[in-house]
DNA sequence: AATGAATGAGCATTCATTCAT
DNA sequence: AATGAATGAATGCTCATTCAT
């Protein structure tokens, strides 16, 4: 069994301070405190710390494809499917609880040999690319898929840099531009 | 006077660490013992780990502002200057001691109240968003240099995350397709 | 269970030396290293540096009233009891550990925002004003309570000042006459 | 020459922190910051930090006792002049810039082995127990100087812990009965 | 007489991890 | 499955003092 609810407490609350804190800015400590467990039952389930980030950027990338996809099949035409996306990024950038993209937010602190976690944020910015791919492949345009993708994290790290919503826009603009 | 042998041995020391391994991830202990230095005279020069990393900043922004100043200026078009800089992206990201951009890899390591750092950060950002505008103003397109901005972010970051060229020359060809 | 083998070591070095050398001139380093424990065990037990003081303090505090008290019941007649009590200074003052009163010692190396260990302290001087007033209420004469706790810390202020035993006698003699 | 500008803006913020923080709590930076002066200026003027420390209780206790002096001298009978030195502790505690007393905070911060200020220290309490045996000395009386003198101490001491004006009215009460 | 720069040793506190129960 | 206790190593920062100019 995967599932308990010491586990599930263990990973909301490192999720939730993984994302708002950062990864090397959390402690294992505060994990434990807020999510009211000892420490020790938190190494049952996680062999290290990096085991729980890793669980934390598999989990948020599954919820993420889910998300994009589901707006995405709001629409019938591709070139609407893809601008619903970034409408849906625009969208929840602006709530409160936001902090930026859960992977580009991670990368940048991960030291250089750290294949095994650069791997998972690799993987959901590939069914992010994928994605756009599937939905532009019946009309013949999934080359653009990444130039899509490309704009789709520029939109993001240019949102955390400046805290506006303008880059979202921007990208949205140029998105339609190209398709 | 403002230089020292031991302050730039710190600065030197502190920046290349920033950038290698990140800001939370290098430790005070690390910076003197690799420049060599004592941990007092460390902090006479800089009141705090955070007043290190805006020096870092602030010199590194004002280096990278020259130098894309410098490869635009090798051509006379504005459309020119402006692919000239995405081809000093390619060509530098593939050198070995490249980790990516100096700015971005900070700012998701910053607390959410860093408005200090966060603020040296916009800058350089904004003064790359500038530069775009001013190249392009005679030709009156300077409404593009928002767009270019968020391509030339969106390459670095994408490139960053795959650690690949590929991500800079789309950001390049789609540069082209918008000028 | 409140109790561990580390943390009463802990306990008792703090103790010994908070008293012997001061608060501030005691270090971390050296209580761990005397106790023999590891540096992060202490800080499972306390948090701070400042809740191992108010540990000793109150400890210190409980002791001292029963001491106080078990000399005091040792006789009879209210006057005898609290002329005991000075002769229990005076016995105590002269032993080879001695170096002044535990809570005098400290009041002076608070910053003077530093309400939680001065109430601490204060507690315990209340406890000693209280005991007085006990004592000399069969007679009537509670109201001397005042003026002979004053007695009480004057003589062990100026024991500590001087480093001699004359203040002690003088107090006893001064609350001798006013009994 | 043992006055200069600088050597006087040393003692003077050297005197005041020393008072409201103590000794061990006051590092020789703050003093240099708030002083406007160079760190090796310091080290010019006095060897070492306790040398500072020796200056300030020794000009402060020439014009404590001086101060007390004044006041007994402005009357003529010897219990008067007692009695007018616990009005001018009552008078000055009230002060807002009062922290005790001067002499009685250090003594609990320094080392056992410190002889050399302890014996400043020492002798402003015996000048101020010799002030007292002169004012009695003309009534034949001076055996009462010792009791007086604890009876002032514990004035000082029992107002610190308890930060209120009723020890020294109590102490003078006392003295009054006394004499 | 005065100073800015430099230092080794130490500060209180927190890190991620392990172990015995 | 879950825990409280324990740890060695590292964190960012400050200490009082000295040196070269």
């Amino acid at each position: 069994m995967k599932t308990s609810a010491v586990r599930n407490q263990i990973v909301e609350t490192a999720s939730r301070l993984f994302y708002k804190q950062g990864y090397n800015a959390t402690g294992i400590n505060q994990i434990i405190e807020e999510a009211g467990v000892a420490k020790a039952s938190l190494y049952q389930h996680f062999h290290s710390k990096e085991d729980l980030l890793v669980e934390y950027l598999t989990v948020k990338g599954a919820e993420t494809n889910a998300a994009l996809k589901a707006e995405a099949e709001k629409f019938e035409a591709p070139k609407e499917k893809i601008l619903a996306v970034f409408d849906f990024l625009a969208e929840v950038s602006v709530q409160p609880e936001y902090y930026g993209c859960n992977f580009l937010n991670i990368v940048s602190e991960l030291p250089v040999d750290s294949d095994r976690v650069r791997g998972v944020i690799r993987k959901q910015k590939d069914d992010v690319r994928a994605m756009f791919a599937d939905i532009l492949r019946p009309v013949h345009k999934e080359k653009l898929a990444d130039e899509l993708y490309m704009l789709f994290d520029g939109a993001l790290i240019t949102n955390k840099v400046h805290g506006n919503a303008w880059p979202i826009q921007t990208a949205k603009t140029l998105a339609g531009k190209i398709l």
